[in-house]
DNA sequence: CTACCAAAATGATTTTAACTCATTTAAACT
DNA sequence: AGTTTAAATGAGTTAAAATCATTTTGGTAG
């Protein structure tokens, strides 16, 4: 088993695993999770399908690893993409940005989550580590009187969260890129306008500044892709 | 076939593919969908496997007609919910409420839809029709001038149902019951706190909620009736 | 180098559950 | 009654997930 090796090296046996789990993104991101059969993805990784099978302990549980490193691969950039220096507002700009980009981006693995979280009673701890970064930004705004005492962060997160996720599925359903107005005026929502009012002039010229971060954010996510060190084991 | 019944009466064959759908209803909530068996579903109905597949043409389909009957019902519920006499953050409130606390009674059913969601190409019309509850309002609040003449209708709509479902999937985890002060907040940062906004006073008033930061998050906070302490729990 | 051993990998076999279809049963109409 | 056609049945088929006896690999020691 990959959880004590004795005689084999951890990197080889991690190597295997990273390489399963890109065939198996990479095909429950083409034919969804059911129309994907594991004889496929392991043919896609060059093991036999028992060997995948070494590795999780069944579909499902593949399932949550993809979905598992995709979201800490997410914490990551967010953690990246954030400057320490900034204020609250413009850190929340940036995760937001950040965010809704990369589930744009990602978005059939995204949509995998739903997939993976019902099925384990607890739910997937990757998620939760990556809200997480959305809680410190806004505890440092209260402890740095940017934000009210008794700011209800918990209320803001799905209000952050919620909007933005349901906001990409209905860009993804008209089939329009990225829209950087739907964070500006989540925010001037949550926190209000510091920026010009985002509707009147009906978007036609694009913020160069902003394409500026965006490539930022699109260049740290691939990095990102290159070097991983998830492990998933340890299922119920 | 069911679908040119020439023979036998319409009211029979459809209560008997309302029963299936009930048997199915109840087995996905149970213990889900890919837990659920045809056999046990036809068992609780009372019918033949064969049969469940005379009327559903698979499993999915299956699982579509739950989740679609579900939908038509919830509009139903909202449309009755909702007194057309009320102001426009009346309304708003009344379908507030009522969604959260349908969608916090009927968790299961709510998550088996993003089952049924992605295999078909085409999106659940019911979905749609149901959201359209939403549009009526807010344009009608337009119409009415109680809401600015550009209020951007589906951005606002992505706001109101993303946190509501996020905040549904919160309280779920923290096994906590149906909070109104969430719609009341989400309410308050739509369209601003609970005195409805003087409508054509002032002559630039069109954007819905950009008050300032802290008199927003001030407002909030005094409607908060259950503390959000636990919120930041994981500290890691 | 060869022998040895345990971890790792294999893929044929088993199991499970969705789906089919030849047959039977029930209902409608004369 | 008898005829016809719709509806229902469940044993049988099929496909894919999961298993496991066997083989291969790679590290270690004599």
């Amino acid at each position: 088993m990959p959880a004590t090796p004795r005689h084999t090296s951890r990197a080889r046996v991690e190597a295997k695993e990273s390489s399963i789990l890109d065939a198996a993104e990479k095909t429950f991101a083409g034919v969804g999770f059911d129309g994907a059969k594991v004889s496929d993805i392991a043919r896609a990784a060059s093991v036999a399908e028992g060997t995948v099978y070494l590795y999780y302990k069944n579909k499902q549980d593949l399932l949550a690893g993809v979905v598992g490193r995709f979201w800490t691969q997410l914490t990551l950039g967010a953690e990246a993409a954030i400057q320490p220096e900034a204020t609250t507002r413009e850190q929340l700009e940036q995760l937001g940005r950040y965010h809704l980009n990369s589930i744009l981006e990602q978005f059939e693995v995204v949509s995998l989550t739903y997939r993976a979280r019902p099925q384990q009673e607890q739910d997937l701890d990757q998620v939760r580590e990556y809200v997480s970064v959305f809680d410190r930004i806004m505890q440092r705004g209260v402890d740095r009187d940017e934000l009210p005492k008794h700011t209800p962060i918990g209320q803001l997160r799905d209000v952050f969260f919620g909007t933005l996720e349901f906001s990409a599925r209905t860009l993804k359903l008209r089939e329009r890129p990225y829209d950087h107005s739907v964070v500006t005026n989540l925010l001037a929502i949550m926190v209000g306008s510091s920026s010009p009012p985002p509707s009147s002039a009906k978007g036609k010229d694009k913020e160069p500044s902003n394409r500026d971060l965006m490539n930022t954010l699109k260049s740290i996510q691939k990095q990102l892709k290159v070097a991983d060190k998830s492990s998933s084991k340890e299922s119920s």
